[in-house]
DNA sequence: CATTAACCCTATCGATTTACTAGGGAATAC
DNA sequence: GTATTCCCTAGTAAATCGATAGGGTTAATG
């Protein structure tokens, strides 16, 4: 199941994408339009500023913008920033690889085997998927 | 991340899958050869067993064995009774669809957009992969 | 320079889920 | 009829999730 953060997210990232002008857009309005907790909401944008994904403006006529333009910003960052490792398993997994404790062998681990797969044709979506692609109305 | 229940499943099948006589496969020899908990295993291979993919036999000599040929076993089938649903939102669920109640518009979401491709993608791999197809050593 | 509006940060908390464990019942081989 | 194996229900410690509380810091404005 996808966090609810994860959902909320990609929401606010879309919802900035779509209504971006001269000025940033603050979290109270965001929650409002978006029907997100603020308190929650805030939260979340504050990671992905962290993250490099979002910038902010602090002060009256604050907010979040967009670090880049939203055909720059690709799914495999935000999925990584707010629902963490794309990978199932620690194992399979490109920037956090890890052994996984209970394994035996990798060679012949049917779960490593399976979850490679799952991990390439998750990965190849999300890398060919940008925050513009998603702020377009659906085809 | 997947959870350890699935693991043990994916790992207990392909072990039988592998081992598979004449005789069924007692859950101690599985959970000895695996290191798996073996009370837990026992209650993930009843599930497994209730949802059709595993028979069993009673008593002394009892024991689990598949009730198809590996080849037949489809990913699709044993990823849904260990994980549950493929989809990561339910509104992208294909047997089990239920409006998101924190969605407003279906068609403008853009989680529903990113999830549906996620969905049909992780489902390719899992109609394409049967138990064999993970039985086998790697290549 | 005071006030107000906004983001920034830490801590906490109830509910749910996960990963097991306990304990016994029911069927079957011998 | 007894040992062996699966069958079933409950319970539980620990972790995670979804949120809330409360205040600190920064910047615009008059």
């Amino acid at each position: 199941m996808l966090s609810k953060k994860t959902k909320y997210g990609l929401k606010a990232l879309t919802f900035i994408a779509r209504t971006e002008g001269d000025s940033p857009l603050q979290v109270a309005e965001i929650a409002k339009n978006e029907q997100i907790p603020q308190k929650f909401l805030e939260s979340i944008l504050l990671t992905l500023r962290k993250s490099g994904i979002l910038g902010s403006k602090k002060g009256k006529h604050g907010g979040y913008y967009l670090r880049q333009p939203s055909e720059e910003i690709l799914m495999t960052d935000v999925m990584r920033v707010l629902e963490g490792p794309i990978a199932m398993v620690p194992c399979v997994s490109l920037n956090y690889y890890e052994k996984c404790d209970d394994c035996v062998d990798e060679d012949t681990c049917s779960v490593n085997k399976l979850m490679l797969q799952v991990r390439d044709s998750t990965l190849n979506v999300f890398r060919n998927t940008t925050l513009a692609d998603l702020s377009r109305p659906k085809d």
